[in-house]
RNA sequence: GGGCGCAUAGCUCAGCGGAAGAGCGCUCGCCUUACAAGCGAGAGGUCGCAGGUUCGACCCCUGCUGCGCCCA
């Protein structure tokens, strides 16, 4: 592919200069002198380091960074931190993927393991100091890949403010603000039912499930009343649940189950005898109407569980097996040997044989019922998650009106997804559960005594000291311990969970603003500005950041929040780091193109829209970079104009009033986040000023008019600075042709500075305009070069008209080839006719007319 | 099932109570002293469907259809 390859090179050229010029000068530098009014933060998304890069990582961060370039010129000193979001459960499973280990917290630190440098087969178990290195590495790889593109890219971040969710700091602050909610009372913990992964055998948050449909089947099973033995017959996809079943329920006004509340059904096969309750959640209109409550087959079991009191008779391992200790209340000699069949069984296993036990006994009504129904899972797994009840850490939540009025007082870019939001924060159970039974995670500063006969305290926690933080409480030993009384009688245990990664990443704009270590700072920075994201996690980063912000400061976390939609490929389906269905890699994207193009592709999306990925845009981007650099190159070949030279011309003033109305608008669109629309209107008018304007002046500049200098010049560099904020590369480089210091630094124009003089009329600029448009419609026509020569133009206006023609007759008169202008009196306010000469280049022997009129 | 958004030229999208717009693509031309990596011109639309409000509706209201996202 040859096409555009000198350009390519050039452009390459360019970008690679200012990218390494301004490292090299420190262009993007926070200057952490000026004072919090002076200053616009941002709260940049971490983002999850893990998968491959694809043109959507373009995409959301270069809306940011117009943003923050904008306000720079603007002349607010940018925080502009770049964070990376390396802990958590994504990076073990991809360290997994890539280096073939997994880790067994059981086995002791080898000091001698080295990283492997490629998949090593078949897996080895390591312990968890050598994993967590393992995942280090890994993630460091990872980030200097998200650090070349973004660099490539041209984001204005700030790189000596970079931090990562799993780094010293970022645990410091954690555990910090972790120990502070203790204190304060908001977090707590407790044994609860819990979402269980069984495959990675960890916890999962309300926020990180998701529903798929899969097939499953409607068992019909029959409960005995015992108010006089008559059947009682539930529906349910989950049988083996049977012997957790704690009780009946039935809407309170379902006529047909009135007289069974308040007694009791004895279940089949097991013979418990369990209440029969009333609850608005049953649904009536289900299968019989009735359900069977068991601890615990969903997260309505849990509703029903905790508001009526129930009995707690749980069956299911973390392992999602069914476990061997028998609940109690199984008494009967046939139940006893059902739940022996049962137990270590895993709970598919469990319904077959249930089934069969079932049918056996002739408690199951008829053959099941296939259907298909939607099942909670945890977002990046397979198997349905199953409830367990277990020890968790959660971070109890504020008044939902607390939230929602922080939802109301947020600055929503774009307006509607404020309901996003709310939805959310109207539809929360619970508290949040911030422990995960993982490793590559920030530990709770936590341990627990170890009673003399050798049973673990979980009620009274040791705290490590705030002095101390960070901790590891599986290396460091709690004060008043020696390292030998680890996990002894007498001693001590550690917290052998880590943190949820939002319980970190809630803790953004406190990590990136040093909220813990650097109080000066912190004042600079916070509440920040702006923080922009994608709405996909409006419910867990955005909320959870809201809440720790309510939490230890009582305020937003910031006044703004700008929320970007997704990529899309050009078949309209949502790009996805897993999904790999990006068709260029953005780095070949930038190669190809340009990192200005692709930006320039990137700001067609507005806040919160999608925008497909369109080969189209980026070419397009690319033609008006290289316009910049030969418009450029044509107005710096005049030399600088002297500095004291003012437009005089009618024509060259109203230029400067088109530019100026196009400043005000541009700016207007920027200070509402609509980036896009300030980039269309420049564009408008960059395109007619190099299509009809240069055109029009082109005669008079080559004779050194000062009048057309100076106006070329001008509007040369504002519009460079308008342009600065989406294409930085190229506007810096022409820009540095002329001026000293960065345009990346320099003052935004104001409409007040442009020296539009006084009594400027753009109806200059339209009529010479429409003229030149005339003409070159009437070459055009005649299929002829625009070089033709126009033999006579004759402009047919109303007399008030004809001092306006006049005064632009000359530059149209050049611009057009035209040998003889005729200014007649007309009814019209303008009428033309172009008579061509074919003398020179015509192919056609008569002459044509070209007729229009323009209001 | 609920919420939100979208539907305008072949494509990607602006617009918006007062005579339908841009870019790309397409067609036809042009080597024009910044640019052939370019330039000029042209064709092309019942503004998703059905009602309503209005002197007037692509725009406001109601309903419907289709698509997308979020939540159950």
């Amino acid at each position: 592919m040859s096409e555009g390859k000198n350009t390519a090179n050039s452009i390459a050229t360019i970008e690679a200069k200012w990218r390494r010029e301004w490292a090299e000068r420190g262009t993007y530098r926070f200057d952490r002198t000026k004072s919090r009014g002076e200053v616009f933060s941002i709260d940049t998304p971490p983002p999850t380091v893990s998968g491959a890069l694809h043109p959507g990582h373009c995409f959301s961060y270069t809306h940011t960074d117009i943003i923050a370039r904008y306000q720079r010129m603007r002349g607010k000193e940018v925080f502009y931190p770049m964070g990376w979001d390396d802990n958590g459960l994504n990076t073990e499973r991809r360290v997994q993927l890539i280096l073939g280990v997994t880790c067994d917290p059981s086995l002791p630190y080898d000091p001698d393991f080295r990283i492997p440098d490629k998949r090593l087969k078949p897996t080895v178990a390591i312990s968890r100091p050598n994993f967590i290195e393992c995942c280090a590495a890994v993630t460091e790889l990872l980030e200097q890949q998200y650090f070349e593109l973004w660099s490539a890219l041209g984001l204005s971040v700030d790189w000596t403010q970079t931090y990562t969710t799993i780094g010293k700091h970022a645990i410091h602050t954690s555990q910090y603000a972790f120990l502070e909610l203790l204190g304060a009372g908001l977090t707590y913990r407790a044994e609860s039912p819990t979402l269980w992964d069984v495959d990675m055998r960890t916890a999962v948050a309300q926020a990180e499930l998701q529903e798929h449909n899969i097939p499953g089947a409607f068992h019909r099973l029959r409960f005995q009343a015992q108010l006089d033995g008559s059947p009682i017959c539930i529906e349910t996809t989950r049988p083996e649940l049977l012997p957790a079943c704690v009780a009946l329920v039935a809407h309170p006004d379902d006529e047909r189950y009135q007289q069974l509340f308040g007694s009791k059904a004895r279940s089949p096969l097991f013979d418990v005898a369990v209440p029969v309750v009333a609850h608005e959640l049953a649904e009536p209109g289900k299968g019989s109407g009735i359900a069977m409550v068991c601890t615990f087959g969903d997260t309505t079991d849990i509703t029903w569980w905790r508001e009526l009191k129930l009995e707690l008779r749980p069956i299911v391992n973390k392992a999602g097996r069914i476990t061997h200790d028998m609940p109690h209340g199984i008494v009967s000699e046939r139940g006893q040997q059902a739940y022996a069949q049962l137990a270590g069984m895993k709970t598919a296993q469990a319904r077959e044989r249930i089934v069969a036990l079932l049918t056996a006994s002739g408690e199951l009504e008829g053959p099941p019922r296939p259907m298909t129904h939607p099942v909670k899972h945890w977002e990046n797994g397979t198997t349905p998650l199953e409830i367990v009840t277990n020890r968790q850490w959660f971070i109890r939540y504020p008044a939902k009106r607390d939230m929602l009025e922080y939802g109301e007082r947020l600055r929503w870019v774009p307006e509607h997804m404020r309901a996003r939001y709310e939805d959310w924060v109207s539809g929360l159970v619970g508290d949040w559960n911030i422990t995960r039974q993982r490793f590559f995670g920030v530990p709770f500063p936590v341990w627990y005594p170890i009673e003399p006969d050798g049973t673990v305290a979980p009620d009274r926690p040791i705290l490590a000291s705030a002095g101390d933080l960070p901790v590891d409480p599986s290396v460091d030993v709690p004060e008043g311990f020696m390292a030998d009384q680890r996990d002894t009688p007498g001693g001590f245990t550690a917290d052998p969970d880590v943190m949820d990664t939002w319980a970190t990443s809630s803790l953004t704009p406190q990590i990136a603003g040093h909220w813990i270590d650097d109080e000066d700072l912190w004042r600079r920075v916070y509440p920040m500005d702006l923080r922009p994201q994608a709405h996909e996690i409006i419910r867990t980063w955005l909320f959870y950041t809201i809440v720790r912000s309510h939490y230890s400061f009582g305020t937003l976390p910031w006044h703004t929040t700008a929320i970007s939609g997704f990529v899309h490929d050009p078949n309209r389906k949502k790009l996805s780091k897993s999904a790999d269905n990006s068709p260029d890699a953005p780095t070949n994207l930038i190669a190809s193109f340009g990192a200005d193009a692709v930006r320039y592709w990137a700001a067609g999306g507005r806040p919160g829209l999608d925008l497909a990925i369109d080969r189209n845009q980026f070419k397009i981007g690319r033609k008006l970079v290289v316009k910049l650099l030969n418009v450029a190159k044509f107005i710096g070949g005049f030399g600088t104009p002297a500095a004291d030279v003012s437009p005089m011309h009618p024509l060259d003033a109203a230029l400067l009033q088109r530019l100026e109305k196009t400043v005000t608008e541009a700016s207007t669109a920027l200070e509402s986040y609509d980036y896009t629309k300030a980039l269309v209107v420049t564009e408008t008018f960059f395109w007619s000023f190099c299509d009809d304007y240069v055109e029009l002046v082109k005669s008079r500049a080559y004779r050194h008019d000062s009048s057309a200098l100076a106006t070329l010049t001008r509007v040369r560099d504002i519009v460079l600075a308008l342009f600065a904020p989406f294409l930085p590369f190229v506007t810096e480089e022409v820009w540095s042709h002329s001026h000293d210091g960065s345009i990346h630094r320099s003052p935004w124009p104001e409409p007040a500075t442009l020296g539009v003089p006084p009594d400027t009329d753009v109806t200059y600029l339209d009529v010479a305009t429409t003229l030149l448009h005339e003409i070159r419609k009437a070459k055009s026509t005649a299929k002829v070069s625009l070089r033709t020569v126009v033999s006579e133009l004759t402009i047919y206006a109303s007399a008030d008209r004809h001092p306006l023609l006049r005064a632009v007759t000359d530059d149209i008169r050049e611009a057009g080839n035209v040998e003889k202008v005729s200014l007649l009196p007309g009814n019209e306010e303008l009428r033309v006719e172009v008579k061509l000469d074919y003398g020179v280049s015509g192919p056609s022997p008569n002459p044509v007319c070209s007729k229009s009129s323009e209001r």
